[in-house]
DNA sequence: GTAACGCTGTGAATAATTTCACAGAATAAT
DNA sequence: ATTATTCTGTGAAATTATTCACAGCGTTAC
């Protein structure tokens, strides 16, 4: 057992769990290390190193067990106690955002929105309530929140990255496209969106063309 | 230059060149690597690397010209021809989607949204037509479409990617949280959102912690 | 019992990506 | 002109990530 454990292999144990718990409702009791690699589209290896990370074993002829193997993933994934999201910009994506995490994870929700707009301060949209910015550094202390996600425009990005590192959080999820400047002890995602589907536009051209190509 | 340039060179590009038209608009015409390095928290090896798949080269004493380095960029990346792309599922994360992207590339937009609900068909919302599911594969070829962004639940994301590879598209932006099964020549970049928060949190309560024992 | 099967866990090999480090080049200063 | 400077472009090294391949094991079949 590593005592680090790589950026990818989190994210596809945040997957592997995901899909565990699907089979777990279709009441699915045992699966093979090549069933969960087809599910999450990776190869079966991979499916095993991963799990070598969270120290958890499987049998040579069951495989692994549907429940245990998830609630193995949870212990080692999540936080023992609640962990509360912050999200600041409560426009088109902020709002989307919160119904995408409406009643999602319970240990992981968002406990708190921010925005400039004074309509919607005070208000609660999907079960959120939402404040000033000026209550950001309050809020975030009382309510212990160590993680934020940032759906404010690209310019208010920074500003809003510092407000709430200043306030203790420590991770952030950024969907603002701007690179944001942190200390190194703070961890940044990206979800950049322009990024991604340009990157969809080149890739879908150049098979296009290669497939031209193939037929010759 | 390499015949074929890696997915995370390309993704690099497409926030080199966003970072280059921010630069232009300030007035600057030149830059080193290692500007554009830390504007997009890179190394200045790693921007070099990344212009040698371009083929571009700067100076030594003025570094990069950076209109030049732009429209470079863009000739690499960017079709030709403009490339429109089709949205499927226009609830509250597919119009985030549309504002998003609203005006920002001309040579990559959105120029087809489809939904179930009868009430939103044949409305324009963000300036995007608005078509029923069964209209599909008819807009997708008579506008030449080759990229589908996928915002519907998770249960419908199979389908609609099948339709639409079906009816020609090659590349998928998909933000629904499930593995999609396509054939091997189509390519699928995937927007997890519940991965990358679960990410985040993991990494910020893991920053938190050995910031703790640091103090020891 | 014991033989056969098909899995897991993992060392070793390979592949992909990033960083190092330096030769060579364009300019500015003298 | 010549020298000094500081960059670029890029082989080579280092690092990181993935895949291979197989010993060993729990189970089932006989």
């Amino acid at each position: 057992m590593p005592a680090t454990v790589s950026e990818k292999t989190i994210g596809r144990l945040s997957l592997y769990r995901r899909l565990l718990y699907e089979l777990r409702s279709a009441g699915e009791e045992n699966l093979y290390s090549h069933q969960l690699a087809q599910m999450a589209g990776v190869t079966a290896a991979q499916v095993r190193r991963d799990l070598m990370s969270i120290g958890y074993s499987g049998s040579p002829t069951r495989g692994y067990d549907v429940r245990e193997l998830g609630e193995s993933i949870g212990r080692f994934l999540d936080s023992p106690i609640d962990q509360g999201v912050a999200l600041v910009g409560v426009g088109n994506l902020g709002r989307a955002i919160m119904a995408f995490f409406a009643g999602r994870r319970p240990h992981l929700r968002i406990v708190a929105a921010f925005d400039t707009d004074p309509y919607k301060v005070n208000r609660v949209i999907q079960g959120v309530r939402c404040y000033s910015l000026e209550q950001m550094p309050q809020v975030v202390e009382s309510e212990g929140i160590q993680v934020g996600i940032l759906a404010v425009p690209a310019v208010a990005a920074q500003g809003a990255a510092d407000t709430l590192v200043r306030a203790g959080v420590r991770g952030l999820l950024n969907f603002a496209p701007v690179p944001l400047r942190v200390a190194p002890d703070i961890y940044v995602e990206d979800i950049d969106m322009t990024m991604s589907l340009e990157k969809v536009a080149y890739f879908a051209r150049q098979r296009a063309t290669q497939k031209e190509l193939q037929t010759w």
